[in-house]
DNA sequence: TATAATATTTGAAACAATTTAACAGTGTTA
DNA sequence: TAACACTGTTAAATTGTTTCAAATATTATA
């Protein structure tokens, strides 16, 4: 009873334990482990049965005091139910763990205590970088400037690497595609124009239009499904042949507006929306919308974020990555 | 020049520089940070002095290594693009928080592969536990057997802590709701009866209905809004007042094709869903369906994790949330 | 066969924190 | 004044891993 060498060691099995079971030294084991130092074959063998029949795993925190590096990344989220993140997130994960690196989430529900909070545990745990999807003004990383890589989605901020879409182009794409279809008269439920993103799309829309079309009116709404009072008595008035939403949510909330007044879209009234969430093109109409690429946003700021990861004194880089114009049965042809 | 106290010490700031910092020892510093032992109030004083002046963070590798507590939970999902999830995933993270967890996410694109390696990820980072949502037929902690604390979402295992809605009563409350409108010839397009909580919904409804209506035709088709050719097929037939869908998912794909068909819903034919994700009230007609209560689902788990990691022998636990039936507009009533 | 050259293997020192036992002071009490 | 209980502080041990330098074993060369 005495002798019982099957037993599981209780706790974790350590290095120490494999290269007791093995009859090697500790440096032994963890050489053959990272395939560093030079190792006998017939002792790699004994090493790697041991581990085996152990069910050794390496144990993460004690590598990373010794190295400095702890093999994982944050992620903060404004929202995880806003449709816009989901594919963010996973593309970032997927990113991440295809270079070796594990991910912290932290869903801010777009508090900025809870980012500034979660900037902390992260820091805390040691991440090696964060990637971020702002979601108020505040800037959660002074405290921390220049000490740890930080890739910003979605908003160009001066002191951060910073993916996001060629807003500004997706503008005129619809500027253009609504022209082209006979549009003259056009009714804007723009985002909140401090918002970068809003800002640029609005911008890049008018500039293509330019004279060719008229802007009957305008208001600004929340990036919400809810539009606002203002909003909906525009729609009322029906004195517009388009209207251009500042994404897919508001365009979503504006068709659902519509149907209650008994205005069909499009044959009364077409709409257009910005992002090419996943519900765009199950909505009736289906959406026409710009598409922005979501995965590539996020695998480009695990690029992004690599890159300051391995040289914290890189030289600033921004990537807009390009977007497309999706178009679906949303807009009437006036031609 | 030789005297510059201000600079920061380079790399990290450690206990010892705070130390250092305030001429006192570690040990003190450590008191100090935990609230032990017992420190005089000016030396407190001073050490929470230096900390702020120097930045100092706790590195929590370090307190694993000591404590064997990492303070860190995983959760693996099968796919955050499936609307299912990201609430899920939001309240698991939420409810970590508040208990002081950091959460290692990973979205297994449903592949088996990715889970069991998720997992191994997981216990090299020395999570505390894990929040499972299985994608396969897989389980993919059998290696780690009672040795790591487990809840299960969404499906009851026999070896697991299980956190799950009351598919039973789901379907039940349909199969009532349905036949008190009137409806007594049904199509039900199933989700894989492999899946405990699709064969449960199922039962539940069939159940219910007795013999008080007829079902027409029954296909099985995955969770996802693609139907299977044999599903459009009856869909064609039109042989039914309503049809019975296995999630919302489904019912939406069902509501596609039918508006391809020209047949109107809810006047020609009823459709109802189960889940309640986010778009069912988007879509047109809005969905009546079954709601979930992810969030508190999501909260339970954690609970259920808690109590096993406090005590890895604790005895199995099962809970099953309370589901509600959500009128909208997909349903035409007959009576 | 002895020696040099190379190939393996090992012990011990880090790494950043927590915990323990121990120690020097003070103040109280017999 | 010795014995005792406190308080505030410290040095040393501990955790799992990596890595350096030293020690040992193996092979090749003279």
């Amino acid at each position: 009873m005495a002798h019982n060498k099957n037993n599981k060691p209780p706790g974790r099995v350590t290095l120490r334990h494999v290269a007791k079971e093995s009859g090697v030294s500790v440096a032994t084991v963890s050489y053959v482990l990272n395939d560093t130092g030079s190792v006998g074959d017939k002792v790699k063998e004994q090493v790697r049965s041991a581990i085996n029949r152990l069910g050794y795993t390496p144990n993460l925190s004690a590598q990373a005091i010794r190295t400095g590096r702890t093999k994982t990344i944050g992620i903060i989220i404004p929202d995880l139910k806003n449709p816009f993140f989901p594919e963010l997130a996973q593309s970032v994960e997927s990113a991440a763990r295809d270079s070796g690196f594990a991910v912290f989430l932290i869903d801010t529900q777009e508090s900025a205590e809870a980012e500034a909070e979660g900037v902390y545990t992260f820091i805390k745990h040691g991440v090696e970088g964060i990637v971020w999807c702002p979601s108020s003004e505040k800037d959660c990383f002074k405290k921390y400037a220049g000490t740890i890589p930080v890739v910003v989605i979605d908003r160009p901020l001066p002191n951060y690497d910073t993916v996001y879409s060629d807003y500004n182009k997706g503008g005129k794409l619809l500027a253009e595609y609504l022209l082209s279809e006979g549009h003259r008269k056009i009714g804007l439920i723009s985002g909140p124009q401090t918002i970068e993103s809003a800002a640029q799309r609005r911008k890049g829309f008018l500039e293509e239009i330019g004279t060719q079309a008229e802007i009957i009116w305008e208001v600004e709404n929340p990036f919400s499904i809810k539009l606002c009072p203002e909003a909906v008595s525009e729609l009322k008035k029906q004195d517009v042949s388009v209207i251009v939403a500042g994404n897919d949510m508001i365009a979503i909330g504006a068709i659902k507006i519509l149907n209650q007044l008994k205005i069909n879209v499009p044959d009364s009234v077409s709409v257009v929306g910005f992002d090419d969430v996943p519900w765009s093109d199950i909505v009736h109409p289906p959406l026409t919308t710009i598409r922005q690429p979501l995965s590539e946003l996020g695998k480009e700021a695990v690029n992004l974020l690599l890159r300051r990861i391995d040289n914290l004194n890189a030289s600033k880089k921004t990537v807009i990555l390009d977007v497309q114009l999706v178009v679906r049965d949303s807009v009437f042809s006036l031609k």
